[in-house]
DNA sequence: GTAGGATTGTTTCAAACGAAACCGTTCGCA
DNA sequence: TGCGAACGGTTTCGTTTGAAACAATCCTAC
């Protein structure tokens, strides 16, 4: 066994994991707190749902759009797009019809309601983005954006089907 | 309406909001990306959930725990703490005991068994997180590394209770 | 044109979740 | 000593979740 080479000794003395230093797991807190906070203030302001959320801002920006274009551009899995656009639908923010091309396809877009309610959220988000943001400098929001990148690619290639999430 | 002043435009044209360079969403994009691919692995590999990944890997170095310690130390709930424990102790990787100087309190530690277990599991998540870090120069690790505990800070503030996680 | 297979979106199912109720224990304090 | 509040951990409740089953529609190719 033991080489004689420089095993780096990966993190510290090594044998015991420091969860706390363990870059993952920190990954994971930072992203589920900064998502609680979302969900609290797009809950209060407006009802809203993260789910329900991400299907309006991608109808405020493309609709009309069908289920699986909201599938491809939120990384939600299509059962939870179908119950976010009923609870919209049911609310009045997003009208629903039969794509006539292809009776199997769904065509979404916001109702007159809805554009109002989009054009609330929208500043709403970017304060809250800006918020979170503040805490750093340019620089590091762009090393933020860069990181970010790269990971979502390593990621992808390490897990299997789709990149669902919370916000 | 319309002040003559230099709005920022903060983002881009504005107005409408592009989720893709959204980076709160891409931060739980990636983030429950690389948690779904954990999950995958821990599973595969010994049968455990990430909330019981996560009490085993406090364990094996801080035992004797409490739950309440182990809800410190994981970011969980003490509902999701003792339903892992639970599990944990039925499969025989934990011990636990009333702690006989405070008889609401739990100690907890590895057994023999999940001391084996806990031996396996440290080099396995060292190697998916170097697996992660791979697409990263050192520099950039390090800028992760300041960026997480930056935005944690923040995202605390932000969030009201505590901050719950997948891995 | 029609059968078989693929695709779209909904629904069902069991598992997991968070919040709150709960129970037993301990602490603070008179 | 004894009573009420506080605490630690478990359980319950209703909701949300992802995976799989499903129904309806469309496409392919014969």
């Amino acid at each position: 066994m033991a080489q004689i080479t420089d095993e780096p000794v990966a993190d510290e003395e090594n044998d015991a994991l420091e969860l706390g230093r363990f870059l993952p797991y920190r990954l994971s807190v930072v992203s589920n707190l900064v998502s609680k906070a979302f969900a609290r203030r797009y809950e209060a302001a407006f009802g809203l749902s993260i789910p329900e959320w991400r299907v309006m801002a991608v109808l405020g920006r493309y609709a009309p759009a069908s289920s699986a274009d909201i599938c491809a551009r939120t990384a939600m899995d299509k059962a939870k797009v179908s119950r976010a656009v009923a609870r919209l639908v049911a609310g009045g923010l997003v009208s629903r019809k039969d794509n006539p091309l292809d009776q199997r396809q769904n065509v979404l877009a916001l109702s007159r309601k809805g554009r109002g309610v989009y054009q609330q959220i929208v500043p709403l988000a970017r304060a809250m983005e800006r918020e979170v943001l503040e805490t750093l400098s340019a620089d590091e929001v762009r090393q933020l954006d860069t990181l970010l990148t790269k990971l979502h690619a390593r990621a992808e290639a390490m897990a299997p089907g789709g990149g669902e999430g919370v916000d």
